[in-house]
Parts: structure tokens; sequence; C-alpha cells
DNA sequence: CGTTCTCTTGACTCATCTCAAATCTGGTGG
DNA sequence: CCACCAGATTTGAGATGAGTCAAGAGAACG
């Protein structure tokens, strides 16, 4: 998942762009996407590098195109929980605030389509259909951190981990439109250490409830960083949010 | 805190309001408010009335006048996060959504300026201050919420409560803008319930964790609902996160 | 002045963490 | 191609923080 070998020219145009109907110019018109292809530019980070540091002035703004990245913060002994996973298509950056929040590091190998801020947030101004997606985007994922918060304060070490796989291949199976016949297969973008510190958990903990959810068949791992899912309900079912009745969406 | 008498003609104008500075019209213009002010109505609600099922369709949106709601998360075996603190100025509902994804719940007897849902979602799409202030407003939300990942996936029962403590003195320093002279005094306007569900906690240890920093002398409490804070960097302390060197901002 | 609800406290249990060691993995140089 | 190494992962044993169950103390209300 995500690591498909990905071309970009450093001019690749944004109607060719792989997140186009999705990023922060989904709603743009062509005119407007023009606009935006002046300012911007591709930068890729290795696995593991840090994008931006909490506190730091905000230098990096623009969409993730390919990879994973995470957003995270660190109390001082060092307990660390991250606050954000950044998939394709998501948007990195806080438009008009002076400063990061929180750490940004590249999971995997992530390329991200950059913009000049300032430039950007002028652009915005003045482009109701860029600050109409932000919004958009911002009540998404709004929505998102409140579901990770019912996870991290009232789910068992177990609802946790299957919750995550659960999103995990939902959205895989968004994004390669695979049918679930013969049940989901994605590849698990993170390591244990991130797993934990996503879940609030330790990484034995991790380990333990993978395992745990193998023995009982809700998964299957075909190596140790791709995971089958044969019954996507049961999945559900272990992950205790009884919200929707199992659908793929 | 936030429960000072307050009188509200229906008609009120904005221009009196006590939110108009940090509400969602914050950023109109006088004749932006006359548009607001032609689709709003006041509306009260008890202690403990539900204002919005999760999963209903959308009927009331508008900003918090006075009191305290709840957004919260239910499992279906009864497990309860609250995912949000809506406080005096805060935004109930989600423009351009169809339906409430969590319960709205009235912590406090509270007050809502309400809109017409249609007209209010128009009027936003003609308005650049509207949708700006939003989207403002949502980072800010996001950001909050963010924060608040943090304490619930890494922080210890004391240092939980120390941090809603910490949370709460500091809003209402800013409300009453109060010298920190002998300490700071605020008044609780959740039940120990509402404090577990916030932290995801049980109330057996919300109440276990408020007596041992009572013992300890960090918090004073004046009765069961007010509280006095004598060293607010101690309190700080308590709370774990090492941010900011006890500015009470 | 009961009644009821909220809050506090105690005793015990259990899920998760901590510390420690074994195993697996991928990459490197011989 | 293979042996070795460093890092990632798994597994085990024991400690502990927070939950559960139960009872008692205050407060609010009629």
């Amino acid at each position: 998942m995500l690591q498909a070998p990905l071309i970009l020219q450093e001019h690749s145009r944004c109607a060719d762009c792989p997140i186009r109907h999705r990023a922060v110019c989904a709603y743009c018109e062509p005119a407007e996407l023009v606009k935006l292809d002046a300012i911007k530019s591709y930068k890729t980070y290795k696995a593991g590098e840090t994008i931006a540091w909490a506190g730091e002035p905000m230098d990096v703004i623009g969409s993730v195109v390919s990879g994973v990245a995470t957003l995270s913060r660190t109390l001082a002994d060092g307990r660390r929980q991250m606050v954000g996973l950044l998939l394709p298509s998501d948007f990195i950056g806080r438009p008009c605030r002076p400063a990061v929040a929180f750490d940004v590091v590249a999971a995997s190998d992530v390329t991200i389509c950059r913009f000049n801020a300032p430039e950007f947030e002028k652009l915005v101004r003045a482009t109701p259909a860029l600050e109409r997606r932000l919004l958009d985007m911002t009540l998404d994922e709004l929505d998102a951190a409140r579901d990770w918060m019912l996870l991290l304060g009232r789910k068992t070490a177990r609802e946790k981990i299957a919750s995550l796989m659960a999103i995990l291949a939902r959205r895989d199976a968004n994004l390669t439109q695979q049918t679930v016949a013969d049940g989901i297969l994605f590849s698990l973008p993170l390591t244990r250490e991130a797993m934990a510190d996503y879940l609030g958990l330790t990484i034995e903990t991790v380990s333990r409830q993978i395992s745990a959810l193998k023995k009982a068949g809700i998964i299957i791992l075909e190596d140790s960083r791709h995971v089958r899912v044969p019954d996507f309900v049961a999945l559900l079912d272990e992950a205790g949010d009884d919200s929707d009745g199992g659908m793929v969406s």
C-alpha cells in the first residue's frame, strides 16, 4: 500500500496528479490549478526523517502525495503519542498559523507537494474553492480525531489493535478498489513502535495483541508487514464499535 | 464560572452579544451581522438535557452563548468518552454535514444562539468572513483535540486530573481577567462523571486523584464545586506537560 | 426529615506496563 | 553464498496503576 513506485517529474501537471481529486486542490478549477502549479514543488523525505519539529516556524506546507507521515507530541520524559496519521492527499501544515504544533515524521518514504507558505496563504484568501476544501478537510480530520479519542480513552488493547487494522484495511480497500472476495489484503505501513504510539500502548502489548488476533483467526499475517483479513465483519466486531453493519464503505 | 445570570431578549442585538468577538461571527462586519440577526433565535436547554443525538439529522446549529455543553460518543456496551467540551463562543454543529456525529448534551443550563441550518450554510458560502472564522475555529478545535489525545493516550490518572484543572483554571482566568495574586479560584462546571468521561477514567479514580491532589496541597476545595489553585506552576508541573513555563497565558 | 443522588473511601482484581531474554529479519562484508 | 550484526519483534515473568464491587458519608430536594 502506498509505496507504489511513483515517478514525479519536477513539474508534473496537477491534472495528472494521483491525489488531484482528494487533496486540498480537489475543488479547484483548471485555471486555479495553474496558480497552484506556479508555487508548488515536490520534495521527498526518507523513512524516519523528521519533516518538521514542534514549535519551529512553519516552513513546510503542502499535501502528502505518497507515503505515510505521522504527527506526534512528546512529553518531557519521553512518552510519545501520535496525534495524526497523514496518508496521501492529507494536508501538512496549518495555514495561517505561525508555528508547527506537533512533530511531523516520515513513517515511510514520503513525497510532498509543497507550497510556498505565504504565497499559498494569499492564494487561499483569494480562492474560495481552496478555503472551502480546507474547511471540509479540517472538519473530517476533527471527526477522525474524535473517533480516535474514543479509542484512546475507552477501548481495550485488543479493541485498539482491531480498530487500527480495520482503519488500514478500509483505507486500502478504498484506495485499491479491490473486492472483498476472499478477504482484504493490505500492508502495514507502520512499525510496532509507531502502532504503539498511535494506540497509546507499549510495543510489547501491540505485539501480544496482534499475536492474539492471529491466533483467533481474525487476521492472518502473510509476512510481518502484510495482513489478510478473511472476515471484515468479524474484525469490526473485535474493534468494539458497532456503528455500521460492516460495509467496506 | 459561566453561569452568570444572563438576560437575553429574544431579539438582542448581536452588537451587544457577550460572545460577539470570539464566536463564529467574530470577523463579520455590521452589515453581515444584520443578515445573521435575521436567521438567529435563542434557545435554552436545562442541565442534563440532550441537545442532539448522534446520527440524527442536524437540526441544531449555532453558538454556545452561556453554559457548558459536551460532545460524546458511546460504545455499544455503554462505555462513554467525551470528545468535545463546548464553552461560550464555541460552535455547535457541523456546517454542510447531513448528520450529527456525536451526542451533544447540556452539562449546565445552556443558552444557544441558534441558526436555521440551510440559511446559515447559504450565508457561509456567501460570506468569506464567516467561512474564514469557521476554518480558524475548526483548526483551533483540532489542536485542542490533539492535545487531548496526548492526555488520553499517555498521561497517568493524576496527570489527567491536574491537566483538567489547569485547563479550567486557565480558561476561567482568561474569562474573568483576574490576577493570580493569591491563587486562582474557579468553579467546576462538570460532575465527577463528566470529568471521568472527559479523561477516560472511572468516577472512583477521579475522586481518588482529586483527593490526592488536595492532600498534596496542589488544589484546595472551597466546596465540592469550587477549586482554588495556590500555585499554578505547581499544578502545571503535576500535569506533566512542560510546554510553557507556567504563564497563565 | 426522609429520599435520592453524588461523591468518597476501602479491599480486591486484572489489564497493561516493565524488565529481561530469546527469536526473527534484513542488510553487509567476506 | 554464507556468517554475522543491528534492529525489530516476540515471548515470558512479575509489578502496578486503574478498574470493579461494595459500603458509607455528604448534599440537594421535596
